[in-house]
DNA sequence: TGAAGAATGTTATGTTATAACATATCATTT
DNA sequence: AAATGATATGTTATAACATAACATTCTTCA
């Protein structure tokens, strides 16, 4: 992949972060696990890697995510279950679409769009409704 | 307003400021307006607010705003205009049913949605054009 | 009136994020 | 190679946002 190589090599250490983890963390949780000198090496590395579009930040839980490189950021919605920390990433929902869609219609011009819908995943409502 | 006599003198305080400010606040921007001796009045007061139904909190700015008790929390999204300040909250949108349905096809059962959509209102964007 | 509960006050601390400036690394030109 | 400039990283301090823990005051109503 072309965008890889312009990694540096304290934005790769924070990328293979996300990555193992799989779901979001804090940027204080990534400090840890790189063993950076300060935070502002991690904010540095989440800057261009939300730049990049390989990230991005979950507003609601002040951390941040892995995110597929081709997923516009305007058009990504998050369903974040509160019960197992699972993220359920929308992308190109025709749902999202149309919001934006009504936006544009009222003269509104997006830069930057942030959907995150918090509650419970199908696996732990089920979970839920079986004990 | 029923509502409004069960609010404590701290809280009728904090509606005032937001009322007054009509665009999203700071905690601490509320604190300097309230002469409180804490942030912790501040919090306290919001988080009954919010209850309420009568503020909510813009995640995406770390400000509070005043809304009208009767749009449902998960039903609002806000269209923010990142150049001006101004809030355009959408109440009740079809867009924002649909993407509710959508999930709950998916077997998720939404507690909370976070809709924050940033750019430019047409006020912003036609002087923009003109200059 | 005087106990119980609600609200507020006080202090300290935790958590998230950025400002400001210093140093190091690396490529380009001389 | 040495000088230059650009990019990246390190360091320290602080700003900004939020909550924990406990003390005091104010209501309310038996
Ligand atoms: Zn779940
Ligand atoms: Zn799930
Ligand atoms: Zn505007
Ligand atoms: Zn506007």
């Amino acid at each position: 992949m072309d965008s890889m190589i312009r990694l540096t090599s304290n934005q790769r250490k924070v990328l293979e972060v996300l990555e193992q983890t799989g779901k979001p963390i804090g940027a204080y949780a990534i400090l840890e696990k790189t063993g950076f000198r300060g935070a502002v090496q991690v904010y540095r590395a989440l800057e261009k890697l939300i730049d990049l579009g390989l990230a991005q930040k979950l507003e609601s839980l002040h951390a941040y995510i892995r995110v597929s490189p081709k997923d516009e950021t305007e058009l990504t919605a998050f369903a974040i279950c509160d019960h197992c920390g699972h993220i359920h990433q929308l992308t190109e929902a025709r749902e999202i679409r149309q919001l934006h869609e009504c936006l544009a219609q009222m003269d509104f011009a997006v830069c930057r769009s942030v959907i995150e819908i918090h509650g419970a995943c199908s696996t732990c409502v089920s979970s839920k409704r079986n004990k």
